[in-house]
RNA sequence: GCCGGGAUGGCGGAACGGUAGACGCAGUAGACUCAAAAUCUACCGGGGAGACCCGUGCGGGUUCGAAUCCCGCUCCCGGCACCA
């Protein structure tokens, strides 16, 4: 057989290579220079001839190397991204960084305080040029002709753009807003940087501070987001975001204060509303001050000081016990006049509702335990069915099901719930609240505008300047991007050196012309990753943040894989955004991700979470040099199903080599003397493996089954291992086997099938070919063995022709010895025939 | 507490309601070797001499037939958590 020249190997090292078997460490880079130097892996997105697939796995931050969960998360994707591009699609599979955030800038301020000088923008471009020369070991085939970094502003400069458009539409806003304060590193910090309600990295107690800040209005979308029809994904991700979001439908009734003037609360159960026996503010309600009367004003006053002391962390600490004070005002409660007192007390969230909350003790938990605590009145009014009735004096628990309303005035009597269509107390009393404007009916969210403000330095400008004439004004459309300087001084303290910034800061108001400070806060990095997506189509457009055209042909985007850890954040964000963008009318779609996947996660040999700490970091790196890319690919793909993940096993992998050095070795060694004849029956044996493994793997990478597509393909070398022979080996259906072993091989270890499918003199390159397809005639086989059972076990196996009747079968069951040994003296009542599998025969004695 | 997901050999895991344990790891025996490694071959859930019996977290049920479907539990993992 003829062996074209492989690129780039002189012939003296091509024959020493032969003679040492597979080495993955002297084909791998030859190949990888190979596909970039072709061009391979670049897309043409204006080619219109063949389906498109946008597959997007998502960006990983600059961390500084990639690691095996970076392995575990793109290689099996890129499988799955190679195989959609054999079966005739156009696939772009782009890859980038998501290049702001706060390790590079923390990285700075910890050098600066040892007195040395580290830029975080230095800093990333360095660590993004160390990864992306990794990345071209994984042989993936993303392609970097399209690439980004979110930190360049020839990118955040469209994030200002977005901004600027939201703010005009007023989607973008300004207002104040609790947020973690580290005193220490003077900074707000991310909930999940605070732990046990200490600053993660300076150990201080964080502070609740009100503080302006700007938000974007996802909470306008709230409804839409719950909408996720046309959408292929996985259910917990859905579960999640919609729990997130939290919707909750009930009322808002407006109780009088004595004081003067009313307090809204909302409520899921407006049926108790008779029961209400007080009201409960948040101490950060704006209406607590006015309320409270003077004799309880110090003690008010000192418990509203140390909730603000409190973090929110700290405040919904498991199993506290309630805390509170009475105001010593009033309020009346709207349906009947009763006058209830008015507590403060931290369990109500000013974030959620309005901030306050009417009490009703018998039948809320929470309000019940407080009641307890404080010598509240309890009282019932919805008697469950079925039990003794409640009394508030008495109940050592609050009921919080259904019943029947009681103490309700005109209610008495009314069902609670919605019992086969009929309208219940609910919504009967929403309609009546509604009569006499009292209150009503009122959806309520969880989710909350999301804060894109960050006191930090390492992330886009937000593009808004204060004037003192004007106001708060936009930066000029023309003047982006607003550019984060690089001439700058980390504090030792943390605090963002744009607040020292005189030349950032001083500006020119766009709107009078006069002096103007430019805000120095920086956008949340989940904006950077809300839309990048958009831009890969094309990184280099400089008349605005997208390709319509482009965007309009490969998006929404086909494919999405990532970690499950994004399934609220990111996720949402980005779905929030594209929205936002369908609004602002420069895109058409309303969604960005058709088809989601999630990977899990991997982890170290000792079942934890790798961790240099922990010293169980198994470095991809090694792996590559020791057993190749495509055996850690492989490896990683056969380990288990991969939305579970699993522990790192170092034999595991030995596994996965012996199973490459066997391919190698079924194809490139010469057939032994001995082995079966290339007789009929071997050739359909052959045959029938091959296309099994066909059938099978296509459909494993249909479905994200990378364990199983490996464990196919070594089933079929195990086949063709059994049934090589010199006689075979000279057969058609031998070159066919191993040319479809190889096909199916290309999407897992796209070197190793590339390097054999030249090896056997195949032109082009393995990974531009078709998938192939299953000869169904050679999955036929002349005979079946069927299992016989009798009254459901097991008793015997029959041999019978592939296409036997069930008379046929059933009579060659019962003639099986040790069938009949068991239809002896008993009477058949049943036979069960399944065609190719089993039959059954039920008897009784 | 609420919402997801799970529990199968010594281990990772397979299994359209139809032969439980594919594939791999580890292990046992053998071949090759002076020996070892590598490689190859066979075995590899438990009990039993055997026919067989038992076996997919636990208890019920549906079915000719259940790891798979239904009901009720236990435990583990993940997310959310005083959201009125």
């Amino acid at each position: 057989m003829t062996r074209p020249d492989v690129p780039t190997a002189p012939d003296a090292d091509r024959s020493a290579e032969r003679d040492r078997g597979y080495v993955p460490q002297a084909i791998e880079p030859r190949w990888q220079q190979e596909w970039e130097r072709s061009g391979q892996h670049r897309v043409d997105l204006e080619d219109g001839s063949r389906e498109k697939h946008y597959f997007l796995t998502m960006f990983p931050y600059p961390s500084g190397n990639l690691h095996v969960g970076h392995w575990y998360a793109e290689t099996p994707a890129d499988a799955a991204a190679r195989f959609r591009r054999m079966r005739g699609a156009n696939v772009f599979f782009p890859m980038g960084f998501d290049a702001f955030g706060l390790p590079a800038e923390n990285a700075a301020v910890q050098a600066a305080r040892r007195g040395e000088d580290v830029h975080p923008a230095r800093l990333t471009r360095e660590r993004i040029r160390t990864m992306t020369g990794q990345f071209a070991r994984m042989g993936a085939m993303f392609d970097w002709s399209r690439t980004l970094a979110t930190c360049e502003p020839e990118y955040y400069r469209w994030n200002q753009w977005f901004f600027l458009k939201a703010y005009e539409k007023g989607l973008a806003y300004r207002k104040e807003s609790y947020v973690n304060w580290d005193p220490v590193d003077r900074t707000v910090l991310a909930n999940e940087q605070v732990i046990d309600g200490r600053g993660e990295r300076s150990g201080a107690l964080v502070e609740r501070r009100l503080m302006p800040q700007w938000h974007f209005k996802i909470t306008d979308y709230a409804d839409e987001l719950l909408d996720f029809s046309g959408l292929d994904w996985p259910e917990r991700v859905r579960t999640m975001q919609t729990n997130w979001i939290g919707r909750s439908e009930g009322a808002e009734v407006a109780f009088e204060i004595d004081a003067g003037g009313e307090i809204r609360t909302f409520t899921t159960r407006p049926d108790t509303l008779w029961g209400a026996t007080f009201l409960v503010l948040a101490p950060e309600h704006p209406r607590v001050a006015t309320v409270t009367t003077d004799d309880r004003r110090s003690e008010v006053e000192a418990y509203v000081a140390e909730a603000a002391r409190m973090s929110e962390l700290d405040r919904q600490a498991e199993g506290r016990e309630k805390t509170g004070v009475f105001t010593g005002g009033y309020a009346t409660r709207p349906v009947d006049g009763a006058r209830i007192p008015i507590w403060v007390a931290d369990y109500v969230l000013v974030t959620y509702g309005s901030g306050a909350v009417m009490a009703v003790p018998a039948h809320d938990e929470r309000d019940f335990a407080f009641a307890r605590r404080f010598g509240l009145e309890v009282a019932p009014v919805v008697q469950p069915h079925g039990v003794a009735p409640l009394d508030g004096a008495t109940m050592t628990e609050a009921w919080t099901g259904g019943g029947t309303m009681m103490a309700s005035g005109p209610f008495d009597g009314t069902p609670t719930g919605t019992e086969l269509g009929e309208e219940g107390g609910i919504a009967k009393v929403i309609r009546w609240l509604e009569e006499r404007g009292i209150g009503e009916r009122k959806v309520t969210y969880r989710l909350r505008d999301w804060l894109i403000s960050r006191q930090r330095y390492w992330g886009t400008p937000i593009p808004m300047l204060y004037c003192d004439a004007c106001g708060t004004v936009p930066e000029r459309e023309e003047n982006l991007p607003v550019v984060l300087p690089e001439d700058v001084a980390f504090m030792p303290t943390g605090e963002s050196p744009l607040k020292s910034h005189e030349a950032f800061q001083a500006a020119t108001c766009p709107s009078c012309g006069g002096p103007a400070r430019r805000e120095t806060d920086t956008m949340d990095t989940f904006m950077d990753s809300s839309w990048y997506w958009f831009r890969y189509l094309a990184p280099d457009a400089i008349d605005g943040p997208i390709d319509r055209n482009r965007v309009a042909a490969w998006t929404p985007v086909h494919t999405y894989t990532g970690g499950i850890e994004h399934a609220i954040l990111h996720l949402l964000y980005a779905r929030f955004f594209t929205k936002m963008i369908r609004d602002l009318g420069l895109i058409s779609a309303d969604e960005p991700f058709l088809r989601l996947r999630n990977q899990g996660m991997i982890l170290g040999e000792d079942g934890e979470k790798m961790s240099k700490r922990r010293g169980n970091v198994v470095d991809p790196d090694d792996l590559v040099a020791r057993y190749g890319a495509d055996a850690v690919r492989a490896y990683l793909m056969f380990i288990g199903p991969w939305d579970q993940g699993g522990p790192w096993n170092p034999k595991g992998i030995e596994g996965v080599v012996r199973f490459l050095h066997r391919v190698w070795a079924l194809i490139e060694d010469p057939a032994r003397e001995g082995g079966p004849d290339a007789t009929e029956e071997a050739v359909a044996d052959l045959r029938r493996a091959a296309h099994t493994a066909v059938a099978e793997v296509t459909d494993d990478l249909e479905g994200f089954r990378f364990n199983t597509a490996v464990a196919e393909l070594m089933t079929l070398q195990n086949a063709m291992a059994k049934l090589k022979s010199r006689s075979l080996a000279e057969h058609a259906a031998w070159d066919e086997s191993v040319r479809l072993l190889l096909l199916l091989l290309a999407p897992i270890t796209p070197h190793l099938a590339e390097e054999l499918w030249h090896r056997r003199g195949y032109d082009g390159s393995v990974h531009l070919q078709s998938w192939p397809e299953v000869d169904e005639e050679a999955l036929r086989t002349a005979t079946a063995e069927l299992v016989v059972q009798v009254n459901g076990k097991v008793r015997g196996r029959i041999t019978v022709d592939a296409d036997a009747d069930d008379a046929t079968v059933l009579t060659a069951a019962k003639e099986e010895a040790n069938v009949a040994r068991y239809l002896e003296g008993g009477t058949l009542r049943r036979e069960i025939v399944v065609p190719g599998k089993l039959v059954n025969l039920v008897v009784s004695s």
